[in-house]
DNA sequence: GAATTTTGGTAAAACGTTATATCAACTGTC
DNA sequence: GACAGTTGATATAACGTTTTACCAAAATTC
């Protein structure tokens, strides 16, 4: 077997010059359909594919995009990559993601090999603790960047986020209006811009409507973490009757537990999710839960990034999609 | 605000060479204490990140892999992402992701934007109807190559995967112990040769313990086929008391179903998962499931690459994991 | 202090493409 | 049949790095 096809590889194999293969290959410049032919006819035979660091170089060309996000796993983000994927395809570019794991460092790393492939730009879901370092970097990179539900602290980019404060709003209103008083917060990483927003939505309910003091609950993303939380809240709190949770995954483990622990989510517990999972409608009972929709957002959020492609100068745009109540089975008024 | 630095930039800003700037950065040559930290410094300052398209091509270096995967928001799928993506960092590598759908002219083009951007090897997926022609061009290319879960026919590239066949006949026997007759398999897109490993599995112990026919049911792959798929069976076959599940997810879905119907998975119906997410262990009642270890596959899938580009010589090597049979909830003797 | 070695640095070639300028060979025009 | 215009192809210079070979100055040796 011979080695890795080059340009003049083909070249030599079509019997023209480098130039000819390039032109035909790129559909560029004035070649007549007999060579055309026999040069496809060789980068076929060859199985040529060219070296696209070489030739973006010389170009100048970036079609690919990079997206560097806190967690691939979450099924709320596989949607949204969904998104941007289809998005990004049907206008010729092409989508590569690294997984910063929520870790400032290893951002820092994904960021830097990103700009070093030299994307033609950049999505990005910044982690809760990245350092201004890391601002400074894309800034003096002049790389095109799209912040995604956490905008970065500095406002010089462009953003697609969620309306945070009035969603949990929406969601303790709810709560409220079915006459729970006792009402908890939970979940999200403390350091978290996006669950400030929320806890706020949340909190000025709680104020507003005159209703007890604000709880707030730490707890992680994930169902486990839903479920030891509800039982560390029941045994610490047994006034609270309802809860506004930061994501469904969270919501799905705090039902569960009441479940084992023989109390019926909507009758002894009222739980309102966030995000609308696919798990949220089928579980049971299905989730009440603050919908958005992450393929559309993953959509927008690639359109952002084109148009800022497209017109370098114009001033950062912000994008917030409204979250929707969605009522399902987890609330109901208070026991008793 | 300044373009983006390259090398020439940071040599003018530090007084020195572009060579000199080229090797303190790189650590290479020899280099004075002091023009080494005139040059770091001037490199922090501008920022400067190196073009590693330029770089890459003038050194032939590939510390870039790729993964194709036929669906990054599978919840095992990302747990093999969170191993390889790890057991590479540790080695200095950078893994950057696409996900092909399992289509066949999505994954060309994945593998192709893959080839062009010179990635040192890639880990892959292969789609269930990759055309020969697909692998021609990975062979012409001389990528270094690992197939996952579905082997290559050609079988010429290495290939990390599981035992399948031996998995089923286990769940199989399982249910068989119990005492069914009549049991049913669920899922898997028809063209896939991991779907066939597993139905030999069950359809070799359905024949050797002289069980009912094997009754293969396709379905999709997510909870909601598996949802209206028992639906259909229970319609179509009432006999049927127990279930062979071609993943997790489905399993689940077939589970629910039972349960909206008033039934009770492990007393009405047997149901045996396939992967052991972590919903598995969450649901009620939890999921007697072929657990694997996505995590370790992936440490092991990156391990194999690394071996390959150590040795490119060396004959393809076959690392199948097995499965282990975790009994949950969802099993029991057949009802009556 | 002449000859040798070491040190610290540079100029220039190379990597595999694409873009630009140029050129030879045809066409048609009057 | 000389002139311009068109067609089809090519040689060559970039792109931003790394590498190689080389050199001047300083240090060491005898």
């Amino acid at each position: 077997m011979t080695e890795k096809p080059k340009l003049e590889t083909v070249a030599r194999e079509a019997g023209v010059s480098m130039a000819t293969v390039s032109q035909v290959l790129r559909g560029t410049g004035r070649i007549s359909e007999q060579t055309r032919k026999k040069v496809l006819a060789a980068a076929t035979r060859l199985h040529y594919v060219p070296d696209g660091r070489a030739a973006a170089m010389r170009s100048g060309e970036r079609r690919e995009i990079g997206l560097v996000i806190q967690a691939i796993a979450n099924p709320f983000n596989a949607e949204v990559i969904s998104g941007v994927s289809d998005l990004l395809e049907s206008e010729g570019y092409l989508l590569s993601i690294r997984d910063s794991q929520d870790d400032a460092a290893r951002e820092r790393r994904n960021l830097e090999a990103f700009i070093r492939s030299s994307r033609g730009g950049l999505l990005w879901v910044p982690a809760n603790d990245t350092p201004d370092a890391t601002l400074d970097l894309l800034r003096a990179q002049r790389m095109p960047t799209v912040t995604f539900l956490r905008p970065a602290p500095s406002g010089e980019f462009d953003h697609v986020g969620i309306r945070n404060a009035r969603a949990t709003a929406e969601a303790t209103s709810h709560l409220a209006d079915l006459g729970h008083r006792h009402i908890a917060y939970f979940g999200g990483a403390t350091t978290s811009v996006v669950r400030a927003e929320r806890i706020d939505g949340y909190a000025r309910v709680m104020g507003e409507r005159d209703l007890g003091p604000p709880l707030v609950w730490e707890t992680g993303d994930d169902k486990l973490s839903g479920r030891d939380a509800m039982r560390a809240l029941r045994a610490a709190h047994p006034e609270v009757t309802a809860l506004v949770c930061n994501g469904d995954m969270v919501a799905l483990g705090a039902a569960l537990a009441l479940i084992e622990d023989g109390l019926t989510p909507g009758r002894d517990m009222s739980i309102v999710g966030f995000d609308d999972i696919q798990d949220a409608a089928l579980a049971s009972p299905p989730l009440t839960t603050m919908a958005i929709s992450p393929y559309q957002m993953g959509r927008k959020l690639a359109r952002v990034l084109l148009d800022r492609l497209r017109e370098p100068a114009a001033p950062p745009s912000i994008t917030l999609f409204p979250a929707t109540l969605v009522v399902r089975g987890t609330t109901g008024p208070p026991p008793g």
